[in-house]
DNA sequence: TCGTACGCTTTCCATCATGGAAACTGGAAC
DNA sequence: GTTCCAGTTTCCATGATGGAAAGCGTACGA
């Protein structure tokens, strides 16, 4: 984590959407199946809010062929994880912390 | 902060009611005018945020009298205060923190 | 080549959240 | 009574949310 300015961001800071971020934040990418089991959303729940998240340009989608078919691999991208580290330093102030 | 069980609110997450909670948490209280002006939002809006707080429990709102006049005061409950500290905690979970 | 399955996407829908303007209310001062 | 003040409530328009169901492209299998 390192020194990013606070920066409240509304499109990270929903729930599912903050809690898909900080998913991927450690790692370079994770499958929708395994992103869906650990957030616990429907399909159509997780696929819109990435799709949002992509559309923001702090996600990238990125179908793999894998046994016969197409995975679809998330991570952030470098503006996505500056937002978030922007992000969760504004919390840090709003909680004081 | 003390040790409190993540437990992610809802009911605090929204970012006005966390930042009004952010600002009661190191005090005692604060005066609805002083409140309104570091939030930057509209009477209405503060006041239906605290309203809604105050239905969860977690804001007490008093009227003390002001040389002449009624003024609000806001602070947090012992139960605020938990669910804050818990929702905090719970940031920090998905935060990676 | 047709049928089926898989893995998301998109549509549809009902519910709730949000925020400001404007109207309203209760108490105090004149 | 009237006015002022400090919030409160109503009204309204906009958008978020989430799941079910239907849609779609690709990959086999018969």
């Amino acid at each position: 984590m390192s020194h990013v300015p606070a920066r409240f961001d509304p499109e990270i800071h929903a729930p599912v959407r903050l809690r898909v971020c900080g998913a991927l934040a450690d790692v370079g990418a994770v499958e929708f199946a395994v992103l869906r089991q650990r957030l616990e959303v429907a399909d159509s729940t997780l696929s819109k809010h990435l799709a949002r998240l992509e559309a923001a340009g702090y996600v990238a989608l990125r179908k793999e062929a894998a046994d016969g078919h197409l995975r679809t691999w998330a991570g952030l991208t470098p503006a996505g994880r500056t937002a978030f580290a922007g992000h969760v330093a504004a919390l840090r102030q709003i909680a004081g912390l």
